[in-house]
DNA sequence: TGTACATCAGTGAACGCGCGTTCACTGATGTAC
DNA sequence: TGTACATCAGTGAACGCGCGTTCACTGATGTAC
């Protein structure tokens, strides 16, 4: 068969789209290169035409993975007026919804331990995309950037991090108690635990 | 060879911790039956002499891997006055050291993942481990215990959890900038992140 | 106390499955004429 | 417009490595006498 151009380019990038969920849900063990090819409606054999090697399409698809968290917060930052920015991307990222849809949701809680056993490439994009994320919440406060809004942005991103890690962990009640209590102190929100 | 009593018992927990160790650092297939036997001191075919599969001793070590956590936190609270329990928890636990000590540090940060791909049994037993975290959190404050300390309570172990993934992530200034913030915002001093 | 035997934790070669990788082949479509 | 040929994305059988698992064997120590 000879395709159009860029048809080529198409299946390559949805075998990297389908690998990049695959991450996210599995880790990279969980993508088997023969289950990737079945997935993109193709047999196992044609995956050495569009990759050197599984090993480059994992970077590849650790990078395809880090993209759009960013992007989903300026979104729903854009919906609401100023001085409701910063609470509109914590309420919509700390939902059952997104805890459930670990595939196509927020990179951060879903590779953080993965890139922590990266090498410095993968290490450097995903410091970058968190930096962005700073400051987008930063931006979003409305406020005059500084040093403690810098910090206090971090400490929001820690909370939301981990408030999905944790109430992926778990279930039932607990994991939606979790959520509650991780919007309350990323918010800001009578959430001091601070002693006394 | 014919050895002591519990000689036998003795070689098989020092397998089950070696494999926790390994399990925190790498997840469940960073642990290699030939590479753990090795580490134990022993070939790898000894294996099944204590255990009916790798599968069987990544469940155990899964339970040993959850040990020690809210030891340690209880330990940190009883060296310091009233009023300054959750502090010393929080400032003991966000720290270089302990994040660059994936193997033996808390499971939280190590193991939520894999946790949140595991079976009933394995969360149950995560569920609860946390649960006595909370409670211990709640406890450690000295106030009276509700619903809000232990919203709080949670909050806190967000932060915590979170801060500790995103610092074994990234490195360098960023790294130790994430580990002030959740330090910050988990202990409730000026790190509300709200809008406005 | 000494000797023969039983036990069994540990050894290491070998097996076999899963999966990444290779390769000779296919056949639909584009191009040349 | 039609025919012959070239291209190359995709096919699927086969290979081989890594690693979990098996198994016949070892040899140090405990027990029986």
């Amino acid at each position: 068969m000879r395709y159009s151009q860029d048809h080529k380019a198409e299946t390559r990038a949805r075998i990297v789209r389908k690998a990049a969920v695959r991450l996210r849900q599995s880790g990279p063990h969980g993508v088997a290169v023969a289950d990737l090819m079945k997935q993109a409606g193709l047999t196992h054999g044609g995956f050495y035409a569009h990759f050197k090697s599984r090993d480059a399409l994992i970077g590849e698809a650790m990078m395809v993975a880090m993209d759009g968290s960013t992007e989903r917060w300026r979104k729903r930052a854009d919906l609401v007026p100023e001085g409701k920015k910063v609470a509109a991307i914590i309420d919509g990222y700390l939902t059952e919804q997104h805890r459930d849809d670990v595939g196509t949701g927020c990179m951060l809680p879903a590779l953080c331990n993965e890139v922590a056993r990266s090498n410095a490439k993968t290490r450097k994009a995903f410091a970058r995309r968190l930096e962005e994320m700073i400051a987008l919440i930063v931006e979003a406060r409305g406020t005059r950037p500084s040093k403690l809004a810098r910090k206090q942005a971090m400490g929001a991103i820690c909370a939301m991090t981990g408030a999905l890690v944790l109430a992926r962990a778990t279930g039932g009640e607990l994991s939606s108690d979790i959520l509650k209590a991780g919007r309350d102190i990323a918010s800001g929100q009578k959430s001091a635990a601070g002693a006394a």
